[in-house]
DNA sequence: GAAAGCACTTGCCGGCCAGGAAAGTGGAGC
DNA sequence: GCTCCACTTTCCTGGCCGGCAAGTGCTTTC
């Protein structure tokens, strides 16, 4: 399955740039972890899980564990797609710079 | 030489992020060629290029084509290696999402 | 040699977005 | 009924970004 390269504004930003890595690395994650691990306040992160929720980029759901409401997210289908489009577009941006995107890169700068 | 992955919020904005990239692949590279790749008005190129180059990371050069003056403008050591610390710092987030940044990735993507 | 042109640069906006504080909401627990 | 918890929404502020328009310095043209 190939990617295409896909430049997404929305993933790109920092802040959403992180949950979604964050995302794709778990399956359902909490709320207040999410909130912890990028370190921003409730309101915040709130706000950004309803932008990727509208974009529908992430999946969200209130459980209830015992009788206390948890909120969880995970990436959906199509946010994991645009994810894997962004890091394509990077990669080709990268390419273009002569910069090896290898774990082992071979420098070719030289001044 | 290893290049220390550092997030390099000036960098990823992504109107610098295509200028510096594109410095990445020239040496001296002219402001109308520039303005016309990245798709900028000459107000808004010549406003980043004077950000990238308080932060050190571009060397900016007048010169006089004949009698006309050319600016031109290419990255500098500090440049490349904010660029490399970057994509190095992409490259991590990445990998911790389990994406290979590989040409051919192996997907471990299932639902 | 005054006026116009070129190649930017600077000033002055308006617009957008992001994040925190605080107030709001809905169920649980007492 | 009041409080707590777990968010959500509202309100506000601050920052950045880009375009337009005016300015600068030098050159060319009439």
């Amino acid at each position: 399955m190939t990617v295409e390269p896909r430049f997404d504004e929305l993933i790109h930003a920092p802040t959403r740039l992180s949950i979604v890595s964050l995302l794709t690395a778990t399956e359902w994650a909490e709320f207040k972890y999410l909130r912890d691990q990028v370190g921003l306040s409730d309101s915040a992160l709130s706000k950004q899980l309803t932008t990727l929720e509208e974009a529908g980029y992430v999946d969200i759901r209130k459980a209830f564990i015992g009788k206390r409401a948890r909120t969880s997210v995970r990436l959906s289908a199509l946010g994991r797609q645009a994810f894997a489009g962004h890091v394509a577009a990077l990669q080709e941006i990268v390419a273009r710079s002569g910069l090896a995107v290898l774990p082992d890169p071979v420098q070719a700068f030289s001044d």
